[in-house]
RNA sequence: CGGGGUGUAGCGUAGCCCGGUAUCGCGUCUGCUUUGGGAGCAGAAGGUCGUAGGUUCGAAUCCUGCCACCCCGACCA
């Protein structure tokens, strides 16, 4: 599928051994390879949960950083809300509640004690039973619109504008790192407001932050759409989304957000008295993105040699690696380097500086790559006589020497045209691989291939539930600036009013 | 949750069929030589063979349960 683009097949499994991986050959062992690799997260010794660690948590906060700036910017604040729910505050919008139930853990007891027959072990005391079984969040609407009932009396309580970075759990069959576990980090954003339109616009305004932080960080081009009836939120009147593609042509919901109408004020009883001294129920939005945007990350950018990360996220975006004999040397170009490294970090760029002793610099080069540092520079003895450095970009590991005094300017420009020429890769990636098709054949080709098929669709939920028994495809979203075409249905060959975008999906 | 596979040192593995407490490589540690794309030599440390039982004089090896991971389904962000 990429033999074309990239010939390394055979990759360092933790700077121990050649192994071969390659995204052509077996893509999800590619992926897992990565994320072992570039070490961001790995297995627990609990089921379906990870552990994500430092480098990989790095990249995380960098994403939280950035999307909470700009839900502060658009008037949001931050608030926490308690891990538990109790199962009847859970149950009372039923269709969110049906839609969670088969994947729930629920606390039943509260206590532990000492094994009378099996000495230095513990059993759950049955006399330490809850009175009421504490669900444990899939998401929070219910706790958070059982507590907002308390909160709105009237109109001038209105809008409240919160989010919440936590955690939830939604007991999965199937897990994948980042992709889907047990346990995620995510945050999610629950609005309250007088009127449907103010709702709406709060629910459409949050998917636009969704898509730029997508594009504008991540490099990661998107799709904003409206998800059909089956692909709904449950519990939501309208589910919005941003749909990215992977490097294997597959569709991966990237982030919700959610008009919830007036579903949660009416299971909630939260009513305000408007201007006119009418009651009426307050409406309604959720939105959200997760730690699946790790995985988007690495599925978007990433090669044979590892992780590609773009410039706005990398923890490390610059990495000074020393060419040297003895330790004069490396001190005399650690002299050089201090000054350069200044020089960068004033202009806010992350630099680390390698100077691992025991270590050869073909081996670093190789291992940062692996960690998809966008940007490398190595300066050796001969570098410091001459006044140059070399300068080598992961994205297309083009690498030049380079005259050290323009250096800073140079590496700047170098990170920007990184970011963007991620984001452009991206983009063409996924415009070669999105068809517009007719016909059941044209269909599952593209389908097989990998990507996004444009096709026509009558409307109906059964049609799409046989499209997705028979191709394993589903409607990933109804563009939002999607072109009126008047055409026929590929599957039933019904009347259709305009094109929807099918692909498998993660 | 169904089908298939795997689990031996930090990583990757040999041994398993035909029972006799473990092979090799990489990494780690020490020393010397090295360093412009994954260094060399010498020495050393490191393993209750996923886990709990069973069979046996003796189990990595045979049997059973459980756990975890991978692949394919169903379900899902």
């Amino acid at each position: 599928m990429f033999q074309n683009t990239y010939q390394h097949q055979f990759l360092f499994v933790n700077m121990s051994e050649f192994k071969k991986v390659s995204r052509s050959e077996n893509y999800s062992e590619w992926y897992n390879y990565i994320v072992d690799a570039a070490e961001l997260a790995q297995h627990s010794a609990v089921k379906g949960c990870m552990v994500i660690k430092p480098y990989g948590y790095a990249i995380w906060e960098k994403m939280q950083a950035d999307l909470d700036k700009r839900f502060k910017a658009t008037g949001h604040s931050n608030a926490y809300f308690p891990l538990f729910i109790p199962k009847s505050l859970f149950e009372a919008e039923e269709k969110n509640a049906e839609g969670f139930a088969k994947e729930c853990a629920v606390v039943t007891h509260y206590r532990l004690k000492a094994d009378p027959n099996n000495k230095g072990k513990l059993i759950v005391d049955p006399e330490a039973k809850l009175t009421e079984e504490l669900v444990v969040r899939p998401t929070s609407e219910a706790i958070i619109w059982n507590t907002y009932r308390g909160w709105i009396q009237s109109y001038r309580d209105l809008p409240i504008l919160i989010n919440q970075w936590a955690n939830v759990v939604r007991w999965e069959m199937r897990t994948r790192l980042f992709l889907r576990t047990a346990e995620f980090l995510w945050q999610e954003g629950h609005t309250a407001h007088a009127t449907k339109d103010e709702a709406l616009a709060e629910t459409k305004q949050m998917l636009e932050v969704y898509a730029s932080f997508a594009e504008d960080i991540m490099a990661m081009p998107v799709i904003k759409g409206v998800k059909t009836a089956n692909e709904r939120f449950a519990g939501a009147d309208e589910t919005f989304c941003i749909e990215a593609m992977m490097q294997d042509g597959k569709a991966l919901q990237a982030g919700t957000s959610h008009f919830l109408g007036q579903n949660f004020a009416k299971a909630f009883d939260v009513k305000f008295t408007g201007k006119d001294g009418k009651q009426d129920f307050v409406w309604a939005t959720s939105w959200g993105v997760s730690t699946r945007l790790m995985g988007a990350l690495i599925m978007t950018h990433s090669d044979d040699e590892g992780l590609v990360l773009p410039p706005k996220l990398a923890p490390i975006q610059v990495v000074i690696v020393p060419i040297f004999r003895s330790e004069e040397d490396l001190a005399a170009i650690a002299a050089k380097v201090e000054v350069i490294k200044f020089q960068l970090e004033e202009k806010g760029i992350s630099v680390k500086f390698d100077q691992r002793d025991t270590l050869k610099p073909g081996f670093k080069f190789s291992e940062w790559e692996l960690k998809g540092v966008p940007v490398r520079l190595a300066i050796g003895m001969r570098d410091l006589q001459n006044n140059t450095i070399e300068i080598a970009r992961r994205d297309t590991k083009e690498k030049k020497s380079l005259s050290m005094d323009n250096l800073t300017h140079e590496v700047l420009t170098l990170l920007d045209d990184i970011q963007n020429n991620l984001y452009q890769r991206a983009l063409n990636f996924r415009s070669e691989r999105t068809k517009v098709v007719n016909s059941k054949e044209e269909f599952v080709k593209v389908l097989d291939e990998g990507g996004f098929a444009l096709a026509h669709w009558d409307g109906l939920s059964e049609t799409e539930d046989k499209i997705k028994e028979e191709f394993k495809a589903t409607i990933r979203c109804i563009p939002l600036d999607n072109i009126r075409e008047v055409g026929v249905c590929f599957f039933t060959g019904n009347p259709s009013q305009e094109r929807v975008v099918f692909a498998r999906a993660y």
